[in-house]
DNA sequence: TCTATTGGTTGGAGCGCTCTAATGCTGTAA
DNA sequence: TTACAGCATTAGAGCGCTCCAACCAATAGA
């Protein structure tokens, strides 16, 4: 159980510990005969370097910190395989710890991550207060992904939610549509510029919109659908927040002997694997996830290597998936 | 950008470096005048001490490995929160890494865990060799998760996969379905109990297995049952290997006209999120994840403070979960 | 011949912390 | 008075590594 050190393989390999060190490091600057004992050594004992000592040795880290802030949303698996993907790249490791959607244990995975003092930070939809992100942006870069930010040391990466209820809008109305009402988000993230979305591409439409509170789960979007029916106000079509409130909603109206797409069409918000089930298959907007952490892991790695100060205000397109949820109205053709 | 050390807040505070240090240990031998001035010179500084060097200088770890072999799962979300539970309770940080389903990857994984050093190590349903998992054992304790193991020295936390196959099937024989087939999951983790779950079943109560081979994916459930339909030998209910895998068979049945259940009953395996969602309201059989976790962190720790050495092998009960994709055959009720 | 130069190698200091043993300082017993 | 607990505090070594400056051939140039 106890790991061999540096010392180790020098003794065995008859150098110093410092052309191990070298050794470890590729470092051109060493004999291939001292390396490939040295290598020889190491790989007999078991040897693999230990990355806090180095970390502390050298005053640097390769480590970058992911903050997930909800490990059971399959959105951050895609972030953070961009993110790997860039890390590795470059020759950095991550490690990942979650928030589990609270506050008080995120802040706490935020102390954890910080006590190991990687070389940068990424908080995915963090929803620590914003304070605690500005004090840790005094100590290391930090880079958030699908939250804004207006701290100028802070750089974002977010999807234009705007222009993705512009894109859901401006099918439906191509179909066909007039009467088209937004499920709406609430306080969630990115709730807010979804909503501005739809409003304004309705208006540019010359129609009105119709907007229904709600929420991001596949309850919250039965209730909606089923308030509507209720108050016989319910439209042709329907804008979901996201993929959840979508599928509910669906389910809502299936329930009530109403068919998808025949009678109402329903569109979602984020493309996830959820959407794609033939099951499901649902019209959704898709935001470039793994596009996301490649663009967040970039930035946060410049900033690493100070090639950069100001902030980067990352704001990516969105994309139209056309499934089965949507039709003409009326089943017309 | 330079982050204090105990140096600065012993200088501040007017004490040495190791008062502050036992200060940062909450040790009980410190006066409560010096105690509540080192305090106040850490938050005036900003302090919070350095783990890896803490680490490193105790020759200790309070951190836990967690590799998680597919983030993209929402099964294993919920593990980590059960080994989170127990790790925060009993003063354990844990970092999580994935290894995105590929061997190479996971090695990779693995190797970036252990070079922290931490405590000992989780792998959830971890895809490498086993001579990897026991190469890894033989430098802290290892605890396996969804996954089974020989290796003395190695904890495993599992389901009762065959249990859990002849819960589904009881259900489905005590509607009066005597044509059951299994949509096999082939060389899946966890697949070859709940196949040998099914067939005892299947015979236990005098009828005939019937095994399609298919994998743990939506795509591969709507093809077995195609094949089914295409031989004309479709039975009337069926056990999936797990819920992708029949959300895709239910895809394909009512592609084919068919309705569930009243034509066919199908069966999923694993109650992931999906089951739940109204639209889909699968039957299914549940794993107690949260309950995986806490084990798993329970007997690491029990390793790790070497109260125990010979190796335990958790086999948890599964239960089954009825909603709507279950009915007697041909709509008889 | 002597001095540079170069490429490979090494000792030693030090990263931020913990831990052990030693220190100073009270107060009490002999 | 000395001795000796008992407690709070501290100096110093050392965890496994990196980095710097020094070192040591071996070769090249003068």
């Amino acid at each position: 159980m106890v790991r061999p050190t540096m010392e180790d393989v020098a003794l065995r390999a008859g150098v110093s510990r410092a052309l191990v060190s070298l050794v470890m490091r590729n470092s051109p600057k060493v004999s291939e005969a001292r390396r490939s004992a040295v290598l020889k050594a190491a790989e007999e004992l078991g040897y693999s370097p230990h990355a806090m000592a180095r970390s502390l040795a050298s005053r640097t880290s390769t480590v970058l910190g992911v903050m997930v802030s909800d490990l059971h949303n399959a959105f951050f698996a895609e972030v953070v395989d961009g993110i790997d993907e860039v890390a590795r790249e470059q020759g950095f490791d991550i490690i990942i710890n979650t928030g589990g959607r609270s506050p008080a244990r995120e802040r706490r995975a935020v102390e954890s991550l910080l006590s190991f003092r990687p070389a940068g930070l990424i908080l995915l939809s963090p929803v620590v207060p914003a304070t605690a992100i500005g004090k840790a942006a005094e100590q290391l870069p930090v880079v958030l992904v699908a939250r804004s930010s207006r701290v100028s040391t802070v750089d974002t990466v977010n999807d234009d939610g705007e222009q993705g209820a512009r894109l859901a809008i401006d099918h439906l109305v191509s179909l066909g549509h007039k009467r088209i009402a937004h499920l709406d988000g609430g306080e969630g993230t990115q709730a807010g510029p979804r909503r501005r979305g739809y409003v304004t591409a309705m208006e540019a439409h010359g129609l009105a919109p119709q907007i229904v509170s709600s929420e991001y789960t596949d309850v919250a979007g039965a209730r909606a659908i089923r308030s509507l029916i209720d108050s016989d106000s319910l439209p042709t079509a329907i804008l979901s927040c996201n993929d959840f409130n979508a599928v509910g909603a669906i389910s809502a109206l299936e329930d009530a002997g109403l068919r998808v797409p025949h009678d109402v069409s329903v569109v979602g918000y984020d493309n996830t694997s959820l959407a794609a089930l033939r099951h499901v298959s649902l019209t959704t907007i898709d935001q470039p996830r793994a596009e996301f952490g490649r663009l967040a892991a970039l930035a946060l790695l410049q900033r690493v290597r100070d090639e950069r100060t100001e902030p980067v205000r990352h704001l990516l397109n969105p994309s139209l998936v056309v499934r089965s949820t949507t039709a003409p109205p009326g089943g017309q053709r």
